[in-house]
Formats: C-alpha cells, sequence, structure tokens
RNA sequence: GGACCCGUAGCUCAGCUGGAUAGAGCGCUGCCCUCCGAAGGCAGAGGUCGAAGGUUCGAAUCCUUUCGGGUCCGCCA
C-alpha cells in the first residue's frame, strides 16, 4: 500500500512536519502522541489533531497559542480550505474535497489490499487458540475463542504482521487417561463384554468421566482394528500397560479428527498443532527448569492453604515452586507436584520456552475467562525466560449464554449433553455465528440469541452488514460490472453530496481501524466499523428513494453515474475487506 | 480472605488507549407508501457514564476507596 491511501497518516505527517518547524529546538519524539482523528461532531471538519495540546507543555507555550500558530502553518498546504483552533487546543481542518474524493480510486487501485498495514519487523507474532482438550468435539463454549482468535490472526496480518496461529494440544496429564478409560469402556462394550458399566468404573481411577455417545463408534473402531487382542477372553478387561497408550494414541487421534472438522466447518485455521506430549518428550520440561534455575528463580517450599475456604483435606507439602511473584505474580507458582511429577503449569512453561526459542517476539494467547487467575504467572514465566525480552499478551473471552426462544442453553461436557459447535453451525450458518461474536468486545459477557441471529432486519447486523455488500453488488451487476480499474479512472466532482461525502471519509478511516484494532488485539471493532460503514451506504441509498436525482444509476447523466458506481464499488471492496477480517464470506444478494 | 473481568439512555451495547455538547440499534412519540427501490425512511424525547474522593488545562477512560454482577483461587487440565 503507498502511503497516501491513508488520509489520517498523511496528514498527520503534515501536523508533525508544521510542529517540527515552528519547534525546532524540541527533540523528535516529543511528537508521538500528536493525533490525527475524525473529528467526534462533522460539523467540526473533516479531521482534528490534538498536536498542540500534546506538545504545549513541553514548548511551554500555552495550547491556544500554539493551536493558532499550528493552523497558520498548515494553511499553506494545499489540500487544508481551512484551519481553526477550537477548544482547548484543539485544530479542526476542512479539507479540500478533491482530496477526500482522491480515497476513492486509491481504494478501487488498491482492491483487497486497501488498509493493510506496513511490513512490520521483528519476526512473527504466535497466536494461539482453541487448544480445547482432545477429549470431545467442540461445543459453544470453545466457539467464541476459536472465532476471536481466527480473526485477530487475520487482523494482525491485515496490520502487516507475520503471524503463527498455534493450536496447543493437551494430550498428556490425567484427562486424557480418563479419556482413554472412557473409550476402552466403549471397546468392551463393542466386543460384547457382560460387564455393567458400574463394574468396570469400580476398576477405573477416579472413576468413569466422558461418558458421552461420541465415543461408542471409536471403541467400534477399535474392535475393528485391533479386534479382541486388547481385553482378556470373554471381553473382560486386561491390565492398562496392555492397552493404555495405544486406546489414548487412538482416541487422542479421532477427538483430533473431529476437532479439525468442527474447526474446519467454522471457518477457523491453524498453522501448527503443538503436542504436549511432544514439548515434554523433547525436553523442554528439563530446558526450562534449567533455565530459571540458572536465574536462581527455583526453590522448594510450602505454599501458604488459599484463604476464605481452605480445602477439607489441605496439609503443607513442600513443592518445586517458581519465583513468579519477583515478575508481578501474587505467590510463587508450583512447577511440581509434592510426589515429584510436573503440574500442568510446567509443561505450559515449557510450551512458552518453545515458543520463545522459536523466535517469537510477541506470543498472544486467547483463553476463556475461566483462566483468567492464570494470566499473571504465565507472562511472569515468559518474562523470566526471556528475560523480559518476550511480550505475552492474553485475550480472554467471557462466556457465552446461548440462548433460544427466550430459554437459556445449558450445556455439561461430561455428562454428555450439550451443544456441539456442529449444532451451532447447522442452526444459523458459520458467518452468523462468527460474525455475531464479534459483536461484543471479548472480556464482556454475550449472550448468543439463536432467534436473533438469522432476523432480517435491521438489528441484526449480520444482516445489515451482508445486505449492503449485497445491495453495492446488486448495483454493478445492474451497471454491467464495469472494471475497478476503469472507475479509478473516472472523474469524481459530481460526488458532492453531504451523505457521498460521508461514506468517503468513513472508508478513508479503515487502515486506521485496523492499526488500532490491531494494536488493541480487539477484533471486535472491526465488526462495529462495518456496522457503520454500511449504515453509511444504507443512508445514502436510501436518499435515493426521496430523491431521485441521488440514485446511483441515472441514464440521463453518465458522469455521474459512473462516479457513483466508483464509490459503490469502492464501498463494496471495504466492506468486502472488512468481512475478510472477520472470516465471513461476503453474499452477492439476499435471500 | 484474595485475584481478574463487567457496571454508560427503559433494553442490548459502542465509545478509536486522557479531549470538544457521551453515541448506535431496539423500544417510545410524531411525521412519510394509490405509483417509481417501504424485509423501510425522517425527526424528536430520553444520561449526575454504579457511588465517593483523587491526579490535571481536561476523566466514561488513569489512581484509591466502596456497592452490585460474573469468573476463578495448593499437587485439575
Amino acid at each position: 500500500m503507498t502511503p497516501t491511501t491513508d488520509l489520517f497518516a498523511t496528514m498527520r505527517a503534515h501536523v508533525v512536519e508544521a510542529l517540527r518547524q515552528i519547534l525546532p529546538e524540541l527533540p523528535p519524539d516529543s511528537f508521538a502522541r500528536v493525533l490525527v482523528e475524525p473529528p467526534k461532531d462533522a460539523s467540526h471538519g473533516d479531521m482534528a489533531t490534538n498536536g498542540a495540546m500534546m506538545v504545549a507543555k513541553l514548548a511551554k507555550m500555552p495550547p491556544p497559542k500554539l493551536a493558532a500558530a499550528l493552523c497558520e502553518k498548515l494553511r499553506e498546504l494545499p489540500v487544508v480550505v481551512e484551519a481553526t483552533p477550537a477548544g482547548p487546543g484543539f485544530v479542526n481542518l476542512r479539507l479540500d474535497e478533491a482530496f477526500v474524493r482522491a480515497v476513492v480510486p486509491a481504494v478501487l487501485a488498491a482492491g483487497p489490499a486497501y488498509g493493510d498495514g506496513p511490513a512490520r519487523e521483528g519476526g512473527p507474532v504466535n497466536v494461539e487458540y482453541v487448544s480445547a482438550n482432545p477429549t470431545g468435539p467442540m461445543h459453544v463454549g470453545h466457539c467464541r475463542g476459536a472465532v476471536v482468535g481466527d480473526a485477530l490472526a487475520l487482523l494482525l496480518r491485515k496490520a502487516g504482521y507475520d503471524v503463527t496461529r498455534e493450536y496447543y494440544v493437551n494430550d498428556a496429564g490425567a484427562q486424557v487417561l480418563a479419556l482413554a478409560y472412557a473409550t476402552y469402556w466403549r471397546y468392551l462394550q463393542a466386543l460384547g463384554t457382560p460387564m455393567t458399566e458400574e463394574e468396570f468404573a469400580q476398576s477405573v481411577p477416579g472413576g468413569l468421566q466422558y461418558k458421552g455417545e461420541y465415543l461408542v463408534p471409536v471403541g467400534i473402531a477399535l474392535r475393528q482394528i485391533f479386534k479382541e487382542t486388547l481385553a482378556e477372553p470373554g471381553a473382560m478387561p486386561a491390565a492398562a500397560i496392555h492397552w493404555l497408550d495405544t486406546v489414548r494414541d487412538f482416541t487422542v487421534e479421532a477427538m483430533m479428527s473431529a476437532i479439525r472438522e468442527d474447526l474446519a466447518a467454522l471457518g477457523v485455521e491453524h498453522d501448527v498443532f503443538i503436542s504436549e506430549r511432544a514439548i515434554v518428550a523433547e525436553g523442554w520440561l528439563e530446558k526450562a527448569e534449567a533455565t530459571l534455575s540458572a536465574k536462581d528463580l527455583i526453590y522448594t517450599g510450602v505454599l501458604e492453604p488459599p484463604k476464605g475456604k481452605t480445602p477439607e483435606d489441605w496439609e503443607p507439602r513442600p513443592q518445586v515452586l517458581f519465583r513468579a511473584t519477583q515478575y508481578g505474580d501474587d505467590v510463587d507458582r508450583p512447577l511440581r507436584k509434592s510426589d515429584g511429577s510436573g503440574t500442568y503449569f510446567a509443561n505450559d512453561v515449557a510450551n512458552h520456552l518453545a515458543k520463545i526459542d522459536r523466535g517469537f517476539p510477541q506470543l498472544v494467547q486467547v483463553w476463556g475467562a475461566d483462566h483468567g487467575g492464570y494470566v499473571k504467572r504465565m507472562q511472569a514465566a515468559v518474562a523470566a525466560l526471556s528475560d523480559r525480552k518476550v511480550s505475552l499478551d492474553v485475550v480472554l473471552t467471557q462466556i457465552v449464554h446461548v440462548v433460544k426462544d427466550g430459554e437459556p442453553v445449558r450445556m455439561s461436557k461430561r455428562a454428555g449433553t450439550y451443544v456441539t459447535l456442529r449444532d451451532l453451525i447447522d442452526e444459523v450458518g458459520k458467518d452468523a455465528v462468527r460474525f455475531t461474536m464479534l459483536t461484543r468486545k471479548s472480556d464482556a459477557q454475550m449472550e448468543f440469541d439463536l432467534n436473533k441471529v438469522i432476523e432480517q432486519t435491521r438489528e441484526n447486523p449480520v444482516f445489515y452488514v451482508q445486505y449492503a455488500h449485497a445491495r453495492c453488488r446488486s448495483v454493478l451487476r445492474s451497471a454491467g460490472d464495469p472494471a475497478p480499474t476503469d472507475l479509478a479512472q473516472v472523474p469524481l466532482d459530481s460526488l458532492t453530496d453531504p451523505a457521498e461525502l460521508a461514506l468517503i471519509r468513513r472508508m478513508a478511516g479503515w487502515p486506521r481501524t485496523v492499526e488500532a484494532a490491531a494494536a488493541a488485539r480487539e477484533p471486535h471493532r472491526i465488526a462495529f466499523f462495518l456496522q457503520d460503514l454500511a449504515s453509511d451506504f444504507h443512508v445514502l441509498w436510501n436518499r435515493g428513494r426521496d430523491d431521485a436525482t441521488l440514485r446511483f444509476i441515472r441514464a440521463e447523466e453518465p458522469e455521474a453515474t459512473q462516479a457513483r458506481l466508483a464509490l459503490v464499488a469502492a464501498t463494496s471492496v471495504v466492506l468486502r475487506s472488512g468481512l475478510a477480517v472477520m472470516g465471513v464470506e461476503p453474499v452477492e444478494e439476499m435471500r
């Protein structure tokens, strides 16, 4: 993208240059906080800058006086029609309309690349998301993290970052063993065991979990491949060492296969799947301990009991602890249990060391809010392992309550009765799921109303944005689908209506929206931008109903028609660009 | 007892990292279809930003305290 396609960045450069000329004695970094933004009130002009206020203190000048000087400088620019100081030291700018209109051909020339950020130095960003345990099909609880993570990865790419999308497979630990036992039970059933579930459950450490039907076909598949070799004669359970590894690996593979299918149905992609067992097998746990130990960040100690509600069976036991408190955590965290085996946290530390070793300068994790208490310790670990050189951002996604016909839809994984992700997609469609999940900031709870997301009304943002795109396409089809390259050459002087210029100004804000959303790791901002853009377009469309001279296609005015078609084509480009960041397919027509 | 998240119009939510008179949709009120793009459109009312202090030129935004709601809290992952 050429620098001139971002009007605001262009103008900001002008403002900084003007300030530099007024205040040549200030160091260059004095201008870092200078912003050029669309004013809240459109009557103030096209753009506003806080530049005078930001440097007033350093310059030891009152903001209004500096603003006046800035205005004088900016008026020298040919694109600035009017520069006026306002309020406590703002400078409002009114720009040459031709300069504003130039956004349209710039959008058409850039196409899908419009809004792309500059290529970033420093190596790829690692974004890890979903990472659902491979213990069953995905349910709606996983869905929000999947969508937010996927959209965040797409957003960061749009903003110019190289991104590696990662899925951490929790294939080690007690949960997966419990899963293996559950599958083994289904296998015995497939062989026709005379045991009852209760009898079998008594032989299982921790009891029989994961009673869902979805393991039945896995048990049958095991019988088909291994016949009765994993059991004692008469379809009775064999000792665990004869089957546990085999069944566990087989089941994890089956579950991951199902999860991949679910993710594909949701359009969620990953570049890398990292296995927890592989991380451990490769020795990262030992490397992590050695690294921390070398920095004197490991010791053996006893933790205080959790305050407020001490567990019944609490007793102080010495454990291997990481000095997380030295990096901002509240207490030191256990790396090994009292029996000497590693904790889940230790494995996660190992995983993060492996990531650091792979050369990522920035790590991003998308977690459910129930892991909120885990953020500080992980950030502490990353800071400790990397000597504070690598950053870890954690995006927490709050709970989604699924509602249908006014009734909450509850889910419970281990009981085996829950709403699967697939159910949700089948009910409302992939695009509605994705868009709706992004209509709240991720750290706020949301209600997912199955009835509302398929409504075709103004209050359904999915419909509203798709409808805007479909209308664009409809107009362009009626005009014979003119080539964007041709439309980019069209003179645009006839675009003078306030609604037309408002639409262009909105499109001018797309690059800075991408930049800000990526920096804040907030993909939901894209959804809100698209709603605003769609609204601007619908307003313009509707004006054509009251005033026929404002319709897009007018046989009696071929030149104005061409200019408006260019505007419509540019709008569809930006809509598609935004939908692409959300992973939503633009539709050609509404049904 | 502690940690983290949320609290903004009657309802559901934005608010671009501290800026101007706090915004949108729904709902409400009032206008607008014999026909041409009404699965609608236009306009209006509606707020001590949970509360109280503080920081400064300036706070919904940052800090402290407090009140509601939600997630969690040795060797579960």
